[in-house]
RNA sequence: CGGGAUGUAGCUUAGUCCGGUUAAAGUGCGCGUCUGGGGGGCGCGAGAUCGGUGGUUCGAAUCCACUCAUCCCGACCA
């Protein structure tokens, strides 16, 4: 019997809330706005984080690790930045509790106020440039490349699960430099680590861009971004990196010797990915069957089904597999054969379908005689019957055309749903439509805003990579030097 | 913080308008059995102080008051 489920049509994010239940990744905890991340949920973040982390030591960064409180005089030292979190921090005032006086439960205790309070970090520069006015003092101490993974608090009015949540994983790299030119190299190509990452792994396709100024992060002069594009037409915000300038620096009075002998600010960078890749990543692949993963994400690549009746059937079958099971791991892929006899084939296959696994190998009696084995891929669910002989090699190169056809089916995707357009009626059309539209800005966030109150689309980025061409705004008219790309955002 | 809604078994819900004895179903869970190539069938069983507190009443899941929590729509939002 098939199990009725939302469609992507019907209601695109109660599919994607079902997904992420029914796919055993995540799920709402007690706590208001917090999320518990499940075993099969963490296992495709733990993936993500040791790709990642491997990527920045290849760089040259290394990890090290802040204080989750920050005192509430650092995050006011830099004026936009606390601006910009204010409104959302969690702020510890006191450090204990004692029994209530009518015995009913514990409550704060008034004498335990904490002198200064402490404020959850929504993120670290201040906790961070805090420690690097001590770390450096010349120009030999330069640069100073950290990454830290950690968990950040930024108290959201409404919620998602993993898109948006009050608490969530990320890591933050803070970077400090001799030069600007040096803190904007950094930015460029911690920049595209991101990208490289979000393409080959992910097999989500982006769009490296600028920010504007108004949607640029509090206390940066430049931030860097990846938007992806996601299947109801919304774009995402992937990851961020940000030129800091001086800005950290002289609110927290980090200066050193050049070689010349002077004294000067130091340049400062940032740049961070967080567990909303797991949304992103969901939204970008699946279908209204469950997950679909990427080959290069999934904790489970292949699983394989026994179907028989006897015992002594699923012993021969099992011999087999335990077979495959070293033909998997010589060649690293991870491999789970299911012999679960409470579960039966068919609720397996759906299990798995549901979980995003990539291949599904389905083996019984009549394969067993017949020396063949049932292949099935989730991408497509194309189903094959295979020669046994050879077959670890086959699921092999199966694998990297599943990564391949992900991939190009959502570059697909992006491309036909990226239009140009040249005038406003043209654009509110385009914008209702969905997807990245293309047009001509005349520079001020006066009109950003007033195509925002019309239209709810924001300016995702200003792409890096674009042709010059001069044009007009299409709200005001006036002259543009290049197009921006606009999106109803997440 | 404004507007709307909902709290009943692990989960999804019926019952509430119009008060009545042992609170109902599906799913999930346990046991048995037949089964097994796309979320199995049958039988038996466990599981709920009906969100909380107080009130009205002979009697409250049901009516009233208060309270707590969650969800949706706004506002806000890397």
């Amino acid at each position: 019997m098939a199990v009725k489920h939302t469609k992507r049509t019907e209601d695109y994010s109660k599919w994607y809330n079902e997904i992420v239940q029914r796919a055993d990744l995540a799920e709402h905890s007690d706590v208001r706005g917090c999320m518990v991340i499940k075993p099969y949920g963490f296992a495709i973040w733990e993936k993500m984080k040791e790709i990642l982390d491997q990527k920045f030591k290849d760089t040259g960064r290394s990890n090290a690790y802040f204080p989750l409180f920050i005192p509430k005089s650092y995050l006011s030292k830099e004026a936009d930045h606390v601006e910009g979190f204010a409104k959302e921090c969690a702020v510890v005032t006191h450090y204990r509790l004692k029994n209530s006086d009518d015995g009913s439960g514990v409550v704060v205790d008034p004498n335990a106020k904490l002198e200064e309070e402490l404020i959850v970090r929504p993120t670290s520069e201040t906790i961070i440039w805090n420690s690097y006015r001590n770390w450096i003092q010349s120009y030999r101490d330069l640069p100073i490349l950290i990454n830290q993974w950690a968990n950040v608090v930024r108290w959201e009015m409404r919620t998602r699960l993993f898109l948006r949540t009050a608490e969530f994983l990320w890591q933050e790299g803070h970077t400090a430099h001799a030069t600007a030119q040096e803190a904007k190299d950094e930015t460029s190509q911690m920049l595209e680590v991101y990208a490289d990452f979000a393409e080959k792994y992910m097999a989500m396709p982006v769009v490296k861009g600028r920010k504007t100024e108004s949607e640029r992060f509090a206390g940066a002069e430049d931030t860097l971004c990846i938007e992806s594009l996601m299947q109801d037409g919304k774009a995402l915000q992937a990851g961020t990196s940000h030129f800091l300038g001086q800005n950290f620096a002289k609110a927290f009075d980090v200066k050193f010797a050049d070689k010349q002998g002077g004294l000067d600010h130091v340049w400062a960078t940032s740049w961070g990915v967080s567990t909303r890749l797991m949304g992103a990543l969901i939204m970008c692949h699946s279908d209204d069957e469950g997950l679909v993963l990427p080959p290069r994400l999934a904790p489970i690549q292949v699983v394989a089904i026994p179907i028989y009746r006897s015992k002594d059937e699923l012993r021969s079958i099992s011999d087999k597999m335990n077979l495959l099971k070293d033909a998997f791991s010589s060649k690293g892929i991870s491999f789970k054969f299911d012999d679960d006899d409470n579960r039966r084939p068919g609720w397996k296959f759906s299990e798995y379908e549901t979980k995003g696994v990539p291949v599904r190998l389905a083996m019984g009696p009549r394969d067993l005689e017949n020396g063949k084995i049932e292949v099935v891929r989730r991408d497509t669910k194309e189903k094959d019957l295979v020669d046994f002989e050879g077959i670890a090699g086959y699921v092999a190169s199966l694998l990297d055309e599943i990564q391949k056809n992900l991939f190009d089916k959502a570059l697909d995707f992006k491309t036909k749903s990226t239009v140009e357009v040249d005038d406003f009626k043209a654009f509110k059309k385009a914008i209702n439509k969905g997807g990245f539209v293309s047009a001509h800005w005349d520079g001020t966030s006066e009109t950003e805003n007033r195509i925002k109150e019309y239209t709810q689309a924001t300016i995702r980025c200003i792409p890096l990579e674009q042709k010059k061409e001069s044009g007009s705004c299409i709200l005001t008219g006036k002259p543009s030097q290049g197009r921006v790309l606009f999106a109803k955002a997440y």
